[in-house]
RNA sequence: CGCGGGAUGGAGCAGUCUGGAAGCUCGUCGGGCUCAUAACCCGAAGGUCGCAGGUUCAAAUCCUGCUCCCGCAACCA
């Protein structure tokens, strides 16, 4: 085949905290698709993928589950591994931000940007949370001066850090970005990056760290290390042979600049500002290409394992088979919105798709060619008109495919490649080969007929290679010939005449049940859900013993488990909770509670949860604010009767002040509703 | 007015940039066929393209206002 130069292509690198879901490998399977396509296309590549195992959170998990950071990444990293394995991707190289040559080029990289001016040494000023050892803004912290992601209070603190001076670049980022419009895809994230980011003016970033030690230790000054994105970004230089010293490797010398960095749509800034600033510091050319893929959604929602509807490759990979899983992302996902992956729509897909149309095609071509010709296939070149469309959706498919592919629209390349089986499909009931079959005068329009069909079904199969690779092998092993170079794919007639396919042709895909798969995921996500509990249990006591937890926290964090998990039971009856522990008489008796009147009620502007109410209790009135705005309006409060604690102290809610508050339960669903005396009552009433 | 995404026949989506007869896949119903994995082929029903205005000869598409949903953020006292 002719030889149409390189083509680099990469995948994000996973960050090594847990195991990957199907959202997860959904980028490599993409990518894989990319790759082999290319390859099957004429190209040489290369494609790179990794893990990024530095930083704080490593550590932190290392600890939950009693190992050191390296046993950790290492323990974690091979999962990733087998997983990408297990779903077929051909990549060429794994990194890992550990692995030695890539630490060395980093330092290297550092070195350089310091030496040239474009690294300075300062100090982080901000207001720091030591939850999170992160620094905030004054605009990003709440009023009473409390984290904005974990809600401890955050204090002034100034930490030695390197900078990167980002701004000097911009400039040229901007003219670079404007002058190259396919550099950002889809296009629509181009102008999210511009208006928020480049235009507004570029922040220094902070690319050193003291506060945590598993990192890449800067070689002129050992308590920093190197700070994420510029270790987790040179990946893509490094895992190819990039030398900061000049003397770059072949493989470097060949495939940079990258011709595509697939990535997910959240981290589209590090890649389309940091990382080009990056390489023109380093006197790199750019990448080609970003693409920032969408999500692939459980249900419309994140998959998260405390809900237990994550769904793992491999699970489905065991239901489904590997192709199936592959078929399915590679299928469902549009180019620029999210995608949704439910085990319902990847029985449907399965079915009707693979089973359907494909397997089916397969299966009944072959069973034909055996029971009329002994399993010969035989072009006897008896045409009729209705061969010409045939022939005609055929041979396009290739240069329609290659068009798609060219924009990186694979789901829509796979709906081309599978138009190419339905056609042939509707071949058959066209052309009655069992009518032929009924006289000997047509015997030879029958075999011409059957050629044509496994002819069709080799080019779709062709294509099909890059994207279901094992089906593609296991199809063309049952017709008993090899797939073919694209480039013959526009000629209609390339299978070799009087071939025999397989005796015995092999269910492709078998078509599923519902319901039994159905029971067996709710197994599988029932076990999820467990397993996730005893893990967060065993995380906590280690966490304990590390010191970087109290007991208090621990049961708390336990509480907040089991309520959720309370919801998520939903129709349950009853609700049981944490005990907490025994309070003395005392102890109760310091609560006052009494029945108020809501006697006005509105909804808090800045908050999309909260009602604020006047309340009257006895002859005073005090204000509440409260959470229930998603289950009462602000009218039907009014007039209420309510349980009131009413010796709380006072608090600042989204701005407004609170002195109370109303009681309220709490049903499975997490739905509030008010307590209200049983009888009438008098305002004031005291409750005891 | 926190940021972002979305609303198109029962389900999942395309079409919106660059206005010009409302499309795809699945499901449903009817028919055909029997080589095949209850499959395949044909046909039909089903949508005021979230709502209300506006621009235009013409709006799913452009403009204005509004409603609802979903992420993130967040205050659920």
């Amino acid at each position: 085949m002719q030889g149409k130069g390189k083509y680099y292509i990469t995948t994000a690198i996973t960050y090594t905290s847990g195991k990957p879901h199907i959202g997860n490998c959904y980028e490599i399977i993409l990518a894989d698709a990319i790759a082999r396509y290319h390859r099957a296309d004429g190209y040489d590549v290369h494609f790179l993928t990794g893990s990024d195992e530095h930083g704080q959170k490593i550590e932190t998990r290392a600890i939950e589950e009693g190992k050191t950071p390296k046993e950790f990444v290492d323990a974690t990293a091979a999962v990733i591994k087998t997983q990408w394995d297990l779903m077929n991707t051909s990549y060429d190289r794994f990194i890992r931000t550990t692995d030695a040559d890539h630490e060395e080029q980093v330092q290297k990289i550092f070195k350089k940007l310091y030496d040239q001016g474009d690294i300075y040494k300062g100090s982080y000023e901000g207001l720091y949370c030591t939850e999170c050892e992160a620094f905030y803004t004054p605009s990003q912290v709440t009023e009473e001066h409390t984290c904005p992601v974990c809600g401890n209070p955050v204090h002034p603190a100034k930490e030695e850090a390197y900078f990167f001076k980002m701004k000097k670049y911009a400039d040229r980022l901007i003219e670079y970005i404007n002058t190259h419009p396919e550099f950002i895809q889809p296009v629509s994230r181009k102008n999210e990056m511009m208006n928020n980011f480049l235009l507004p003016g570029l922040q220094d970033l902070c690319v050193s760290r003291t506060s945590f030690k598993w990192g890449i230790p800067v070689t002129f000054d050992e308590k920093h290390v190197v700070y994420v994105w510029l270790d987790a970004l040179s990946n893509y230089i490094t895992g190819i042979g990039y030398d900061a010293d000049g003397n770059p490797s072949d493989l470097y010398k060949k495939n940079w600049p990258a011709d595509l960095h697939l990535i997910g749509k959240d981290i589209i800034r590090f890649h389309t500002i940091y990382w080009p600033i990056f390489l023109m510091a380093l006197g790199e050319p750019l990448p080609k290409q970003i693409f920032g893929h969408p999500w692939l959604l459980q249900g419309g929602e994140k998959m998260s394992k405390s809900k237990g509807n994550v769904i793992y490759a491999d699970d489905l990979a065991e239901l489904f088979g590997v192709d199936a899983v592959r078929y399915f992302v590679l299928h469902e996902m549009p180019y620029e919105n999210d995608g949704v992956i439910t085990w319902e729509l990847m029985i449907e897909r399965t079915n009707s798709d693979l089973a359907n149309t494909l397997g089916n095609l397969v299966n009944r071509t072959i069973s034909m060619t055996n029971k009329y010709f002994d399993g010969e296939v035989t072009d006897k070149g008896v045409e009729e008109s209705v061969d010409e469309d045939l022939k005609a959706v055929c041979t396009g498919a290739y240069p329609k495919v290659e068009a798609l592919m060219q924009k990186l629209k694979v789901a829509d390349a796979l709906t081309e490649i599978f138009a190419v089986f339905k056609r042939l499909n509707k071949y058959i009931d066209e052309t009655e080969p069992w009518v032929l079959a009924k006289s000997e005068e047509k015997k030879d329009r029958l075999s011409t007929v059957l050629y044509n069909l496994t002819e069709g079904i080799s080019i779709g199969t062709t294509l099909l290679a890059p994207f279901l690779p094992e089906t593609a092998e296991r199809i063309m092993k049952q017709l008993n010939t090899s797939l073919r170079d694209f480039e013959t794919l526009t000629t209609f007639g390339q299978y070799p005449s009087g071939n025999k396919v397989t005796a015995e042709p092999e269910i492709l895909f078998a078509r599923l049940d519902k319901e039994e798969i159905l029971k067996k995921t709710q197994e599988i996500q029932e076990n999820q859900r467990k397993e996730f509990l005893a893990h967060q249990e065993t995380a906590r006591q280690n966490l304990v013993k590390a010191g970087k937890m109290t007991e208090e926290e621990a049961a708390a964090a336990r509480k907040a488990e089991l309520s959720e998990g309370a919801k998520d039971a939903g129709d349950a009856a009853v609700i049981n909770i944490e005990p907490k522990a025994e309070i003395s008489f005392e102890e109760f008796e310091k609560m006052q509670f009494q029945v108020g009147e809501i006697v006005a009620c509105e909804a808090v502007e800045k908050s999309k949860k909260l009602l604020c109410s006047q309340v009257k209790i006895g002859s005073r009135t005090v204000q509440i604010v409260s959470g229930i705005r998603k289950y009462y309006t602000p009218e039907e409060m009014v007039g209420k009767k309510v349980m009131v604690l009413v010796n709380l102290k006072p608090a600042k809610l989204a701005g407004v002040l609170s002195e109370g508050m109303i009681l309220c339960a709490e049903d499975a669903d997490g739905n509030y509703v008010v307590m209200t005396p049983e009888k009438d009552c008098p305002s004031g009433a005291e409750i005891a």
